[in-house]
DNA sequence: ATTGCTTCCGTAGTGAGGTACGGGTCTAAG
DNA sequence: CTTAGACCCGTACCTCACTACGGAAGCAAT
């Protein structure tokens, strides 16, 4: 599968990656991976600096940044630029924080409406539709306005 | 602003529940509001139901269903339907708890590469960079796939 | 009556991150 | 030599929840 060398037409490179071939192409288009000249007439081929830009992309998404910060993210690739790479990382972190509590919070409600439901009542009607129906986060936390 | 008895045009009934004209409409395409008869050539008026449907609509988008979600949820809205809600519910709750852990591995993963960075280092490499270019979950948990 | 804001209605565009298609070319296996 | 399977390339399409556009018509105030 791997050629000497590890050079590698774009198929190979893709499922070396985890990726589809048209990710990879996508890539390109979006500036964040050089397509490799094409020789004579041929198939372009690639070699482990490309996939390891495909994992250094991966990464920074798994950590949340979209394809453009990491665009940026590349640019300070050198190692010289840890401050600037840092002060990504520390906004990426901010926002991600801030998610995590939105998300609490709406687990926290939800957790509550469910349980009102699971427990027994009427039957006349349902704890978690009346609380729809009335604004969900006045039944469970204190007042904020909906989104 | 308001007519007597409640009585709103589209616009008013959007400002009023906080979301624009063309969201209502939106709405009523979606099967989500129904769209009141137009009296003889003129303009369409909404009453309280319209805007307690948009309350209900925004109050389950905020506890992150979808819109096609908040269409079922609606059809249970008779009150006889408490089971079935409550599961729509419990699924959104698994999903909600599983973002939030995700979310936390990142968190996690993130803070130390920013803490990393933050300690004084050679000053010729950057601990983040480096990461990101290894594998980030190597660096922070075991080993998991990317995505 | 004229200005100026709404409403009505269908259609089209946005953004993010891809995925799919189709027609042509190249290469490797048999 | 033929054929199957990659590759190349541009373009179109997908999801989700809106948002914008454009022209016609209504309605409220001046």
């Amino acid at each position: 599968m791997l050629k000497k060398r590890n050079v590698m037409t774009i198929g190979t490179l893709a499922k070396t990656a985890g990726v589809g071939v048209e990710t990879v192409r996508y890539y390109q288009r979006r500036g964040l991976m050089s397509e490799p000249e094409k020789p004579y007439g041929g198939i372009r081929h690639y070699d482990e600096q490309a996939l390891a830009r495909l994992h250094f992309i991966r990464a920074s998404q798994w950590l949340g940044f979209s394809l453009d910060e990491i665009g940026e993210l590349l640019t300070l690739q050198d190692g010289a630029h840890c401050d600037e790479a840092r002060e990504l990382g520390e906004q990426k972190l901010t926002s991600v924080r801030r998610k995590i509590s939105h998300l609490q919070q709406i687990e926290r409600a939800l957790n509550e409406l469910v349980q009102k439901c699971s427990a027994g009542h009427g039957d006349v009607y349902c704890p978690l539709m009346a609380s729809l129906n009335d604004g969900v986060e006045d039944a469970t936390t204190d007042k904020h306005k909906v989104c």
